[in-house]
DNA sequence: TTATATTGAATGAATATTCAGCAAGTATGT
DNA sequence: ACATACTTGCTGAATATTCATTCAATATAA
């Protein structure tokens, strides 16, 4: 018994270097064995954004994945059913935490059309979503988009819901004040300019998130005089 | 004889169907057999140029690519030595084309900053280059930059001399008029707003060219106003 | 004890790579 | 002109590898 017992606890204690970043949020303890569904569910997902990062989308293995968690090769089939419904759970998590992440900020934000904007353009370059391990998995999914609809419905243009909100403010703002601009077209260019940055940011340059969110606020100032300042919404 | 010839006609009539777009270029006539070499590669590139648009990275196998090319299953090994390096020569064939696109824009420009940079925004642009099926393939190698120094290198955020050429011009008009923007900052914002409409050109949503072209024009008015007309530079 | 979570070896499908051989061209000798 | 040897692009079946998936055995919790 106390054989087995030591051993078990190696092996534990091995795993457990592995897991590193994985299940923050609640039940944090209940290793080794028995942990909720929903607990190892995300802790696989976690995992799965690592791998993704780390290696992109098509070298990523099953096996990277539980390695990653620190659980053994047949445990995605187990709670996941397949690679593929990994993947979707795993984009749709993305997917979810970006729209709570920005649906907070908004909440957060007044009720004036210019404080919802700036609002919205902070949450985008906020370190909760804007790391580069997330960026990287966010891109790793773009690369396939493209040729699966399922991955396509959830990168959506990071969502529909989103650019309509955009195009909304920006026709509030020109409403208030007489710009000449098209209220769609800046949204186009605003929210293009904002995953193009996020996308300079991921593949490093020296880019850090401050001057990413910089180049934006410059561009809101010179496009809204009357609305916006470095500082923040008039 | 006769037997023969007719067996190998029908393949060739066969074959000649799918390979649709390559080999546009010189010596287009000596299919069948004996193409040079350099025929030969660029037709495999087109087609995995095809088959990256197609079914993005992580579904493209050297089958695809040799079906796509109507020819048979070892082509890609004799003539290139591994899919690894197929796929670095067509990347290396996207980014000197690119390359090559906007030097030669730059070329008819005149001298004046404002034309050129006019020019190298209307160059990303334009119907040779901006295409869906290339810059679905350009976004297929995106995904897999970040963990590919090979890619990364490629992609490079489509040239450093690029992104130098951009912030140098953008200084150029900084000091021609008395824009309080810092030219780095325009610069970034200008380049990552074009690669993020190419981004969006490339998911499809409707949008098309040549709003994606408008949207670019109106940032360069915007920021400029004493350089920039909805037309053209002045 | 029973039910459930977990393991890890076995399986099989997909696919990159190899290679022996074939056929179309090319050069050399007669 | 014809025959011969030689080169080279190309083929496709065979092989090797990688990896998702399955499942019988095992460990743990209730």
């Amino acid at each position: 018994m106390s054989v087995v017992l030591s051993l078990k606890g190696k092996k534990v204690a091995v795993r457990m270097k592995a897991v590193s970043a994985a299940v923050q949020a609640g039940e944090s303890d209940k290793r080794g064995r028995k942990a909720s569904k929903e607990t190892r569910r995300q802790q696989l997902i976690e995992a799965t954004i690592d791998s993704l990062a780390k290696r992109g989308y098509s070298e990523t293995t099953l096996a990277d994945v539980a390695d990653g968690a620190g659980l053994s090769r047949g445990i995605v089939n187990f709670h996941f059913e397949s690679k593929e419904k990994l993947l979707i759970a795993t984009l749709q998590f993305m997917a979810d935490e970006y729209a709570a992440h920005w649906g907070a900020a908004l909440e957060k934000a007044g009720e004036a059309a210019s404080s919802q904007l700036w609002a919205l353009v902070a949450a985008d370059f906020d370190r909760k979503i804007c790391t580069k391990r997330k960026l990287a998995a966010w891109c790793a999914f773009w690369g396939e988009a493209k040729s699966r609809p399922t991955y396509q419905a959830l990168c959506g243009a990071r969502d529909v819901k989103y650019q309509d909100l955009f195009v909304a403010l920006c026709a509030q703002l020109k409403a208030e004040a007489p710009y000449t601009y098209d209220a769609e077209t800046i949204a186009l260019a605003l929210s293009a300019m904002m995953e193009g940055l996020w996308f300079r940011l991921m593949m490093g340059d020296g880019l850090t998130r401050e001057k990413a969110h910089g180049a934006a606020i410059e561009y809101l100032v010179s496009v809204f005089p009357g609305h916006m300042t470095h500082q923040g919404p008039k």
